[in-house]
DNA sequence: CCAAAATAGATGTATTTGCATGTATCACCG
DNA sequence: CGGTGATACATGCAAATACATCTATTTTGG
């Protein structure tokens, strides 16, 4: 089989895309970051304690949780350790792999991850609601979820 | 005037759309950060030679790079401080405030920033193009736009 | 079953980042 | 004007991050 060739519009359109998804993600995530819930916790850390928060299960493995951020893993390993030392989280041995960590959220994790959470989604909802309209809200939703799972079949 | 109350399913909406605007974001940005263009350059350090080709005038002040790149001031400046030391940027003095620095591309740093941008743009299409029909990713250019000239408003 | 390769996560170390603060210039107002 | 506060950028220093490497476990191929 024959990969047809891009045109050059269709490579200028799907660059111009990224790039005002990206200054877009930029212009939200600093305002949000600035909130007053951010003081207690970074909003990278807070992210994990959500991430684990959203979890059926509430155990995550660490290479999970690496996928859903944008940090090495080392990074990841350090920033456990801080939640660790703050009794936010707790490590446990992964019981069907010796070599997983499973993370999980102390009941203070859970305390602290509700409280910067309503926050959190108070100013997003400010930012964000009177930006756009409800249904051009359920599309942006519906392309990114699209493009995430084309990115993460790849 | 009375600020009506958004509704808890607005709320929930906004908040939606936003988390998978930014993990779409971090799927994408994890990728093309892995290209071996990168080993050239960061993509934070390439993203200010970016900026600086799109300009008209060619100058940029440092805090208008700084208003598009999620680094504090003095990051930025550090930043900047590592590309002037490779000979790719060059502060100089603006001309009508004595307080700021305008930023401008050295010819090293025109070539670098257009040899990586040529990788980076194909990278980018192959990422994008595949996953949203070309109407897609202008209504995604359209959504990202408007929310982020919202927030830049507020 | 065993050896070799792969994977998960931790750790040493250099680099990058952010906060607090410093310096210089500008803008405003009496 | 002159002085007070604001703005733009730089810098000291502590913290966070990444890269390379290490250990331990699992998976794979013979």
């Amino acid at each position: 089989m024959t990969t047809k060739a891009p045109t050059s519009s269709a490579v200028r359109l799907a660059a111009e895309t990224w790039e005002s998804l990206f200054r877009s993600q930029v212009a939200v995530m600093r305002r949000l970051q600035a909130g007053p819930a951010f003081k207690k916790l970074p909003i990278k850390e807070y992210d994990v304690l959500f991430t684990l928060s959203r979890c059926p299960t509430g155990k995550l493995r660490l290479n999970e949780i690496n996928d859903h951020v944008l940090l090495s893993q080392s990074s990841l390993s350090r920033l456990v350790d801080r939640l660790e030392t703050r009794g936010l989280v707790e490590r446990s041995i992964a019981p069907d792999d010796g070599r997983g960590i499973l993370l999980g959220l102390t009941a203070a994790g859970q305390e602290l991850q509700k409280e910067i959470g309503r926050e959190h989604v108070r100013d997003i909802a400010e930012l964000v609601a009177p930006a756009l309209t409800a249904d051009e809200q359920r599309e942006l939703l519906r392309l990114t979820e699209k493009l995430q799972a084309f990115v993460a079949s790849k």
